[in-house]
Order: structure tokens, then C-alpha cells, then sequence
DNA sequence: CCAGACGTTGTT
DNA sequence: GTCTGG
DNA sequence: CCAGACGTTGTT
DNA sequence: GTCTGG
């Protein structure tokens, strides 16, 4: 679940103004816009860090525990299972994620995003810092309505108003904010199988299927 | 006390 | 960061 | 998450 | 079947 993400935002300078952070020049030479963001890409957190109340960090999808690293957590048990959920909690700012319906060998892929076109979902996260840098994981929870009819998880979703109560509340408050996100929060398209392969990183991902490639989606009359 | 662990996903 | 095992 | 790989030998 | 790479 949520092992595939876009965020098509064009600038970092626009993406910093969304998420109401300071632009940092020397940052923004590592940005670009995803289209098909997989687990082990470097991508970006936002978090409470030194004196800054927010700030915008490059952060690798993975969070190393032990030997392995886990692109996902289950929300539900973070505070127990993860021990530093209270104290490393962060955003992973996205404009989408996709998941996966169909049999093995021919799976379809599904972009799940807001109606409006680079409107920012906040994604709860939790981040380390290890040797190389910030990782991070993303939490899921049950799926609400449109999600469901793909999958049985869904990435936790933090209302923009309500990142402040994530990034620095306390424990109790913060886990209120773990549940499905509202069931008119996403559009869900079909996309691309392009998107299957995390080798393609580009607009194509996000274009619908051609009829040769999805034949069990054309309607037949 | 220190060392070491700390987990999800989908699929059958 | 914090809990468990030695 | 999905796609794709999955290996050895000796020689430079 | 399982692990790695993207």
C-alpha cells in the first residue's frame, strides 16, 4: 500500500509556498517533479527541525529499521511498534499515490489524487536520520470509500489546518489524525500501465490507458 | 549496565 | 527514542 | 508498490 | 520463490 507516489508540483519555489516553508535556493537544485516515486528515491519531509518550525528536508522512502527498510507502517500500531513515532513524527508532502488493481502479471494501475490539480496531500510520515541522511516511512490505515474498491490500506492523510497537531502535538493528538481520509477527498483514475515500471518518471504515467493495453476496462457497448 | 531490536505489503 | 534480553 | 533478475570460471 | 532495483 502506498508504494508509488507523484508529486508533479512544477518549481520548489511553488511547492515551499504551498507547504508555507522559506525557499532555500541550494535545495532546490535537488528538486524535480515526480511523476512515478517508488520506495528507496530521495524525496522531500517536512518537519519541525533546530529552530525552524517547519522546515523542508530531503529524505529518502525507507525508513532503516534493523536491515530492512520499510516504505510503510501501520498507523494503528506506529506508537507502539515504532518507538521513536512520538518524537520523529513528520508530512511527506504528495499530489497523489497509486495503487494496483488486477491479477498478477497484469496489474492496472489507479492514480488517487485531489480533484484539484496540485493541490498537496499530506502524507503522515515518521523519519530517522541514519549515515546518509533523513528516511521516512509513510503510515497507513483502513481505506475509505473510493480506495477501498482497490485496495484494504490506504496512506494516512493529515489535513492541511491539522499538520500542526501531527508535527507537534502530543502523542494522544496525533493519533487521533490516524483514520481514512474523507471519502470525497480523492479522485480515482486509471491510468497507464507505463506506471507499473518505476523506470518511467514522467507525465505519461498520468495519461488513461490506450484500449490495447486495457482491454478489461473498454466498455464493450 | 550495554547491545540490539524496532516491519509492511500482497498473494495463495 | 525506548524497550527487551543478557 | 511492480518489474526483473536469479551465475561461474579464469585472465587482464 | 525470493530478493533487488527503480
Amino acid at each position: 500500500m502506498c508504494g508509488r507516489a507523484t508529486l508533479t508540483v512544477p518549481s520548489f519555489e511553488e511547492l515551499a509556498r504551498l507547504l508555507g516553508v522559506p525557499y532555500d535556493a541550494e535545495l532546490a537544485a535537488r528538486y524535480r517533479p515526480r511523476f512515478n516515486m517508488a520506495p528507496s528515491d530521495e524525496h522531500w519531509i517536512v518537519a519541525p527541525f533546530g529552530s525552524t518550525a517547519r522546515s523542508l528536508l530531503p529524505a529518502k522512502w525507507g525508513l532503516s529499521i534493523g536491515p530492512k527498510r520499510l516504505p510503510n507502517v501501520r498507523g494503528e500500531h506506529a506508537h507502539k511498534q515504532l518507538k521513536n513515532f512520538a518524537h520523529a513524527r513528520c508530512l511527506v508532502p504528495v499530489d497523489g499515490f497509486f495503487e494496483w488493481s488486477g491479477d498478477k502479471g497484469a496489474r492496472v494501475p489507479h492514480w488517487f489524487h485531489p480533484a484539484q490539480p496540485h493541490s498537496l496531500l499530506l502524507l503522515a510520515g515518521v523519519y530517522g536520520e541514519g549515515p546518509e541522511g533523513f528516511d521516512f516511512t509513510v503510515l497507513t490505515t483502513k481505506p475509505n470509500a473510493a480506495v477501498a474498491k482497490v485496495h484494504d490500506r490506504m496512506p494516512v492523510v493529515i489535513p492541511t489546518e491539522l499538520a500542526d497537531q501531527w508535527l507537534r502535538g502530543d502523542q494522544d493528538e496525533a493519533l487521533s489524525l490516524v483514520k481514512p481520509a474523507p471519502d470525497d477527498l480523492l479522485v480515482d483514475t486509471v491510468v497507464s500501465t507505463r506506471a507499473n515500471s518505476a523506470r518511467n518518471d514522467d507525465p505519461e504515467c498520468l495519461l488513461p490507458p490506450t484500449d490495447a493495453e486495457a482491454p478489461r476496462q473498454r466498455k464493450l457497448f
